[in-house]
DNA sequence: GTAACCTAAATTGGCGCCAATTTTGGATAC
DNA sequence: GTATCCAAAATTGGCGCCAATTTAGGTTAC
């Protein structure tokens, strides 16, 4: 239990900070790649003050969500197939290494846990908005990866991410994929319980490279 | 030489940065784990203005190097083991991961402009400042990655090694340890000459870990 | 119709200022 | 000597304002 209220807990203060605001609207594809943020337009958007507008422009600019163009202001990032692929290519590096570790730690009650958030993942494909099915996609994805014992790792995956603005319009092109996400979720959880590494392995790259 | 170039071009334009002046004295350890830092000793020392602080800071904080207590300031991370610990473990799997490309991929010029920056790392080792020392080891170790093709896993590891403030003063307690980074460093060239993955790898993981 | 120019409007960038909060040091009580 | 209290000093946090820069739109020339 201690996990999941932690899991909520930032999470719910960490909504409330505009860089937050701006991201998810990002992630939803509300601000679409190329778009200017205007300071003014995001104080209005966003009802705060400037320089909570600043702060998290450049936040989002450190982690190349968005882009600074000195006295012209910021706009997001366009897609980089590049940096897309080298993302997709550390992630299965550090994913796939974990596994091992993530099939010996996991208990009766951590697959369960996970067998749940998959559960959620499915129902929010069917009801949920764009927003939400991200959320739960990485609620699921954090859970798995926090089994791998380092922190530092689970993090670093959550954070690296959002660096190709791996927002859901692009991430989840139809539904089918969608679908076939949810899918390999539960396949991961099956691979884990049955102790098959090399299985959860296939599957962890198989999901980070969406085929 | 564009190489070069490029990597002499940004460093010259950051190291301008409020952010950088202030990364290079904690990671020098002008400004010690626990160190509060006040906005204005800050503005006096660095001569800039307030604001310049402020978004330097926060830019540290986001990357976790000082941590921000409302209303009381700034102050540098005390050392965290387990964070440490977890992130030479990242590091290592990601840098043994690419070894093999590493290795395929290093041409007679690449070896030969790896032996110039370890050589230089050795002569700072003789006649450097710390924070020089700091520099050319980034060099070196830059360079050694980008052989791996995967730029984002170039930024991405020359940023998590100051996640945990691995200052000089911390990675090298002993004159005979930098002075044996330097052999490894030495050693790693002769193992991507010779084609030896395994011994590369080997060598990294010894590397990283400074046994 | 297109290009160049100019001006007003819009926006960004950054500084100064002050309210809010914390720290410091002295006075007082025990 | 130690603990508590209080006021002054120091510092942080954040807002308002305005200079600097860019954008947008109208006018003129070809």
């Amino acid at each position: 239990m201690a996990d999941v209220v932690m899991e909520e807990g930032p999470e719910a203060a960490e909504a409330r900070d505009v860089t937050d605001f701006i991201l998810q609207d990002i992630l939803a594809g509300v601000l679409l790649p190329g778009t200017w943020l205007k300071q003014i337009d995001l104080e209005r958007r966003y009802k705060c003050t400037r320089p909570e507008v600043r702060r998290a422009l450049d936040r989002l600019a450190q982690k190349r969500l968005v882009e600074h163009v000195p006295n012209r202001g910021y706009h997001v990032y366009e897609p980089d197939g590049r940096r897309a692929q080298e993302v997709s290519e550390i992630r299965i590096i550090l994913e796939t290494a974990i596994a091992a570790t993530i099939v010996s730690n996991a208990a009766a009650d951590e697959i369960a846990k996970l067998r749940k958030l998959a559960d959620h993942f499915d129902l929010m494909v069917l009801n949920g908005t764009m927003l939400e099915l991200y959320e739960a996609n990485l609620a699921f994805h954090r859970q798995l990866l926090t089994l791998g014992g380092n922190l530092e790792l689970v993090d670093l995956i959550t954070e690296i991410r959002q660096r190709t603005s791996s927002a859901p319009v692009s991430q989840w092109r139809t539904r089918a994929r969608v679908e076939q996400s949810g899918r390999e979720h539960h396949q991961m959880i099956d691979a884990i319980a049955a102790g098959d590494v090399e299985s959860l392995k296939a599957l962890v790259r198989q999901h980070i490279l969406q085929r």
